[in-house]
DNA sequence: TAGATTGTTAATCGATTAACAATC
DNA sequence: TAGATTGTTAATCGATTAACAATC
């Protein structure tokens, strides 16, 4: 659809789309943009504006009907379509990841997992096989899968992410190592860094 | 030190600290902003910028030191002020979290974690006891940790949210539940929704 | 010296907020 | 009707980028 949003819409979309999930399992009708930018602290007339440029309306003195903004919203974001991916390093975290059973909830679902560790190649995380990272060139020939979950340690990402650059077509990179990946232009990296993201929560205590 | 940087500073300082353990890693004494600046694909500038605020200087020709400018972030956010939590819900990815040895490097140490499965209460992960949640006031009462680590099922997020307020004091909510917690003005919440940013990150798919 | 890089100001750009007419 | 809420414009605010003198 309107593929033209900036990444701040985007990010407060995906929290106005947290917010409908809970008024439909309570049942509740109509949300009204003032309800929607109290839990978040942010401005009504930005949840308004927001909204608008999905070209949904709302009605006066009601609001917003949960269902449709909700449907809207996944219809622009991509919710519903389907993505599939991989996990580079079957340790604590990327297990973790893989027993995450609600993915599917936004269109994300994970295929395979690799590892180089020979101890837990072969075991299954999830009804996810683990394989020998090895095998992941000819995976990657035969499915056409270009999205990857690096869980690898630190140490490792840059090797990994040159690896699945060179010998796996990988396109996008949810990185989850603590590390910036140097990468050439065409490849996206998304980085979850829980270290980093905790230095800037706590940033103002004390 | 200086507690009046703007989240996109911080965001940005965080970054660049990562590179920087890259470059001590190799042994390197100096970095220029425009290195920074194209690792992150962002203006060299911006990066000259953001370091000013730190009241760091660099040198012309040269560029800044690593360690010298490595310091300055790690002081100047925090990286070394030791921050107590607890974890609550010890499912796979609070046990994931638990796991994860390099939290001590942004000085999160997690000193506990809080279960209401009778069957994980009493065991062990990564040397931190998995409690029964029914302990968390008097540990709270005793410990004065004010840190909270939600890693709850979505369904349990507010509940517990609740719970943590009225019995524990809590003041921080590291919130990994994909929801928007309802909680009263002083109580601070830092959203780690996986699942969202999943949506943002491959947003431009297809 | 010539050349590379910083530090900083001014210009530009984009995002948020305020305000209010239109609507039901 | 009176009142609440949307939709949207204009005003404000903040963040990024461009430019360049100063430095070594």
């Amino acid at each position: 659809m309107n593929k033209n949003l900036s990444d701040k819409v985007i990010h407060r979309l995906t929290l106005y789309h947290c917010i409908l999930i809970d008024y439909i399992n309570d049942n509740v009708e109509f949300i009204s943009s003032s309800q929607i930018a109290k839990l978040l602290h942010i401005d009504d007339s930005q949840v308004r504006k927001d909204i608008s440029l999905l070209n949904k309306s709302g009605k006066s003195r009601v609001g917003y009907t949960v269902k449709e903004l909700m449907a809207s919203i996944q219809e622009s974001l991509g919710y519903n379509r389907k993505k599939n991916a991989y996990i580079v390093g079957a340790g604590y975290l990327g297990s973790a990841l893989a027993n995450y059973g609600k993915f599917s909830h936004c269109g994300l679902n994970i295929v395979a997992a690799f590892d180089n560790d020979q101890s837990k190649v072969g075991t299954m995380v999830n009804n996810i096989a683990v394989r020998d990272i090895n095998e992941l060139p000819e995976f990657v020939e035969k499915t056409n899968i270009d999205i990857a979950i690096l869980t690898v340690p630190r140490v490792y990402g840059q090797i990994a992410t040159d690896f699945l650059i060179e010998e796996a077509k990988v396109k996008y990179i949810w990185n989850f190592t603590p590390r910036i990946l140097n990468v050439p232009a065409g490849i996206h990296v998304w980085n979850e860094n829980l270290m980093a993201n905790f230095i800037q929560f706590t940033y103002k205590i004390k």
